[in-house]
RNA sequence: GGGGUGGUAGUUCAGUUGGUUAGAACGCCGGCCUGUCACGCCGGAGGCCGCGGGUUCGAGUCCCGUCAGGCGCGCCA
């Protein structure tokens, strides 16, 4: 770098700073070259500069004009007023420019293979493969910037209400219910695996019983499981833990929070939020993580049907099935062709028909089933589900949570295709009471839906042995924009309580000895009541950087196959390796 | 594990019914240019049409397989 000292960044010099002498360090973001005078942007993390050559000086100039895009360079020089008719309105230091007199080559760089300058759309392995290029552009740059920026709003949150940041095992002990575990053989102790956490879930109990009354984590958590937009086999949590604690307690610390991480970004949120129940999100929206910006909320539509001459669903009701519809705005004057595509759509999320029935803007009715209803029970159904003059009803009939599901899929995809999901639009809510169990088929057992440490909720206790199915757990997600950005619950804090949990999920004693044995103890030597949640941090920012994946806001993410494009991982190991771990491998 | 989707120049894409030498823009290389800022103008290089097989007189185009990417589903306490 022979002597250039960095004064300045390239974002940072003003008309105030005409007159001076500067040193900017960084890469060659544009090259203007006009012959006799030469201009370059140059660009660091700060921002981007113009400097000027001149063929006064012709030896300077031979040498500014090998330079080419992203070489590095250092130079020195003096800080001039741009004549009116020369400012760049567009950059912040478009008032003034360098006069280069000294250019240091630090680096050479081959040609990118993709614009650095701007965002032009590049595909995803490229930027992958180049990560360290993606990363010098401004939408990358934004992100991990505004990353940074949230996780310190965050720890200065917590620092101001009394948590501790405490760091947990990242080699830890596998346990049996949950995701898939990622494995770390152990070379001391032949045939034996330590796991990655999942989440920090036993430790923060456990820090609960140690006393430490108010507890976070900004941590990273591993699931081998099969990867989304929004998951990545490793993603970092917001983990906190709180004794003493009840819902509202929790509430109470996490809205406010939320609060000063939208202010990042200068964006002003309402709380409290809304607090919806499991079984009205499910029923009306027919999803856990519901999105509200777009209404269009799913009625049950049963008693139209239930002495109705359109047998399918006459017959559907009276076996114990639902009927729900919902109404879209704006659609009455939707063509045929176009209310086919959305009977289309229905029947790719898996549904065996979609009725519809609509009022033109004139109050014309139509349906797919006026002729076995005729034009009054056509009228009655859209007057049951209050759709008005423009609107178009779509009913779906069948068993009730997949009929849900499915008609809450097809709400969204509509509100997509109408544009109704304003990003600018901040729609949270807390699901509330999800049920504690849940039937695993496969298994033929009883799982935990959220983790086997949930406490039941205390009026449906008696239920535990007669109806497990229907118990209500103290737990709750906290929903945005339809994402689940959060779930936590309050915990089973007595011993007792915890093993019956255990057998109701069919972990045998000896089981649960082995795997929670600790735990178990620890849980009787006074353990305060307690709970706590998990943020998803990956989620959280994509939604406030407008991104619609996180490996947008992830600076080394992987690909939809768990690999990393750039440093190649996973890859064979050496043999040598794999004796000392006591590992044999199959393909 | 299963489904729909695209894979063509460094990048983003076009490529007709299967038919001459596979194109454009940007980038790159060279030349000209003293106020540009997505500089401009002139010229040039650059292709395993992902890979393998098949159909055909002939395949970027059709069929089968495969690989890698992306998006839902299953899965994700």
């Amino acid at each position: 770098m022979g002597d250039f000292t960095r004064t300045h960044t390239c974002g940072a010099l003003r008309l105030d700073d005409v007159g001076a002498d500067v040193v900017l360090l960084g890469w060659v973001h544009r090259v203007r070259d006009l012959g006799g005078v030469l201009f370059i942007d140059v660009r660091d993390r700060g921002g981007v500069t113009q400097v000027v050559f001149d063929k006064d000086d012709p030896a300077l100039m031979a040498k500014a004009k090998r330079l080419r895009s992203e070489f590095v360079i250092g130079l020195a020089g003096c800080v001039r007023r741009r004549s009116p008719d020369t400012i760049n309105s567009k950059l912040p230091t478009g008032e003034v420019e360098v006069v280069v007199r000294r250019l240091a080559l630090l680096n050479e760089a081959k040609t990118p293979p993709f614009p650095i300058a701007d965002d032009a759309p590049v595909s995803e392995d490229v930027r992958l493969k180049y990560r360290y290029l993606d990363l010098r552009r401004p939408g990358l740059q934004g992100n991990i910037g505004l990353r940074h920026r949230v996780t310190m709003a965050i720890r200065r949150y917590f620092d101001a209400n009394g948590f501790w940041e405490i760091e947990t095992p990242i080699l830890t002990k596998s346990t049996p219910e949950g995701a898939r575990d990622y494995l770390v053989p152990s070379r001391v102790h032949p045939g034996e695996f330590y796991a990655l956490p999942q989440s920090p879930q036993l430790f923060k109990q456990i820090l609960m019983i140690g006393g430490v009354d108010r507890y976070m984590q900004i941590c990273r958590c591993f699931r081998d499981e099969d990867l989304r937009a929004d998951r990545q086999p490793e993603f970092t949590q917001v983990d906190v833990e709180m004794s003493f604690a009840r819902p509202d307690t929790i509430f109470g610390i996490i809205e406010p929070l939320m609060h000063d991480i939208f202010a990042v970004v200068g964006r002003e949120i309402r709380t409290p939020f809304l607090r919806m129940p499991y079984a009205e999100a499910i029923a009306r929206y027919g999803s856990d993580k519901p999105d509200l910006r777009c209404g269009m909320a799913i009625r049950d539509l049963r008693d139209v049907f239930r002495e109705s001459p359109f047998r399918v669903f006459k017959e559907i009701v009276g076996s114990g099935g639902t009927v729900r519809g919902f109404v879209v705005k704006d659609a009455g004057g939707y063509s045929r062709s176009e209310v086919d595509g959305i009977v289309d759509q229905a029947k790719q999320l898996g549904a065996a028909g979609l009725v519809w029935a609509r009022r033109a803007g004139d109050g014309t009715i139509t349906s797919s089933i006026m002729k076995a209803l005729g034009e009054a029970g056509v009228r009655q159904l859209l007057e049951a589900a209050e759709t008005g003059p423009g609107e178009l009803l779509l009913v779906s009939a069948g068993e009730p949570d997949a009929t849900s599901k499915l008609l809450g899929q097809l709400r969204l995809n509509l509100a997509r295709q109408k544009g109704l999901l304003n990003p600018d639009e901040s729609a949270f809510a807390w699901v509330v009471d999800f049920p504690l169990l849940e039937w695993d088929g496969e298994e033929r057992r009883y799982v935990s839906m959220h983790h086997p440490f949930t406490a039941p909720h205390d009026d449906d206790r008696d239920r535990l042995d007669t109806d497990p199915a229907r118990v209500r757990a103290v737990a709750y997600d906290l929903v945005l924009n339809g994402s689940e950005i959060g779930g936590g619950s309050i915990r089973i804090h007595d011993a007792d309580l915890q093993r019956r949990i255990f057998s109701l999920l069919n972990i045998s004693p000896e089981e649960a000895k082995l795997r929670f044995g600790f735990f178990l103890d620890a849980l009787e030597y006074g353990t305060p009541p307690h709970g706590g949640i998990a943020l998803g941090l990956d989620r959280i920012c994509t939604i406030l950087s407008g991104e619609d994946s996180i490996r947008d806001v992830i600076a080394f993410p992987k690909t939809a196959t768990a690999v990393d494009l750039m440093s190649d991982a996973p890859s064979p190991v050496d043999a040598k390796q794999l004796r000392e771990l006591h590992l044999l491998t199959q393909k």
